[in-house]
DNA sequence: CCTACCGATCGGTAGG
DNA sequence: CCTACCGATCGGTAGG
């Protein structure tokens, strides 16, 4: 039997050191919400408090800072989302039919409401300078996930890719700000924008 | 001859009554600038104050308030690009051609850094609540603007025409995020994001 | 347009 | 996890 590699820091269960314990895990979510409805200026530390049942002081000894736990969410969301996106994109074969398990997978990590991957990946402009230079490195890096994406693509030649994949990014983004549980799907959604976005 | 009507309070000649006086269009080209900039939240009455050469208390000579001020810059920059969107669109035939004159002239105004009419479009989440509900309502009206553009499109049956809207309008909204003096010019932007809407 | 200030709110901390 | 507080900053105002 192989022996998994970098198992190490894995350790989810709660109640021990305060790194994994459902406390902390409870307040990031609540955070996550929070920041994804309310953005990062307008989410006070008072305001995740009151939803976990304390003052705001006290979250400080679950976290360090405030900038802190925004980047620490923002990662974890994007490592989520990288992970479930290339073993999606795995399953297909065809192009178009990779484009969309990409997109689909990442719409319903974004669009979910309980878990940390609830967007934020909006408001780079709403947080303080030496934050955003961290959630810019960390999302380019994620972006190239899409790149091979959209190098495979049969597009007409009047199309700039990089261009191309600007903009569907932009849309997958977006789509936080203006999708309301029960009426289209995430996957509907994401049909309806690689629909648009297929050129043949 | 004709006599105009409502004509009553156009007067924008300097130096008379505050309303039109040339320093406060020079406060308001300012304050746009930097809400385009930082965002709402992220511009205080002091930052403004600062690059007009005063402090942020004398402000209150020229508005009424921080929430005024930025409907109103809203509500200019929505008035005007209302009336150049449909000149613009008169002057073409076609449905692709009278759309893309209409994101073309939407991206000019939104992308001019000289004008009241940088773009606020987007930060709704960081405004107050009551503001927020003025500038949705114009807003609404705005967009019914390209209602009848896409109608007027020879689109796939499978492609939802209200969502192709939604999508049109995030793509033209977001573009002053990434945009960038000196690469792409907006009317080129334009074009890269028509040819991608387009299908035929 | 400034001086001088108001009440509110923010992120964060010491000490228990 | 709370009490009690810090310094900073905010939108806005009175009075000149």
């Amino acid at each position: 039997m192989l022996a998994p590699i970098a198992m190490t820091k894995i350790d989810l269960s709660p109640g021990q050191n305060d790194e994994g314990s459902a406390r902390r895990r409870q307040i990031l979510e609540i955070a996550a919400r929070l920041f994804a409805r309310k953005g990062y200026r307008g989410t006070s530390m008072r305001d995740i408090g009151e939803q976990a049942g304390v003052l705001g002081g006290s979250l400080y000894h679950h976290i360090k800072s405030k900038d802190a736990l925004f980047i620490e969410l923002h990662n974890a969301a994007l490592d989520e989302a990288e992970e479930r996106i290339a073993e999606a994109v795995r399953a297909q074969s065809g192009p178009w039919a990779r484009l969309l398990a990409a997109c689909a997978t990442l719409l319903d990590i974004q669009l979910a409401s309980d878990s940390l991957t609830t967007p934020m990946m909006n408001d780079f402009r709403e947080v303080p300078e030496p934050v955003r230079e961290q959630l810019i490195a960390r999302r380019d890096r994620f972006e190239g996930l899409f790149r091979s994406l959209v190098e495979a693509l049969p597009l007409p030649p009047h199309i700039d890719r990089s261009v191309y994949r600007n903009l569907l990014l932009i849309q997958l983004n977006a789509t936080a700000d203006w999708y309301r549980p029960g009426r289209l799907t995430p996957g509907e959604i994401a049909a309806q924008i690689v629909a648009v976005f297929r050129h043949e």
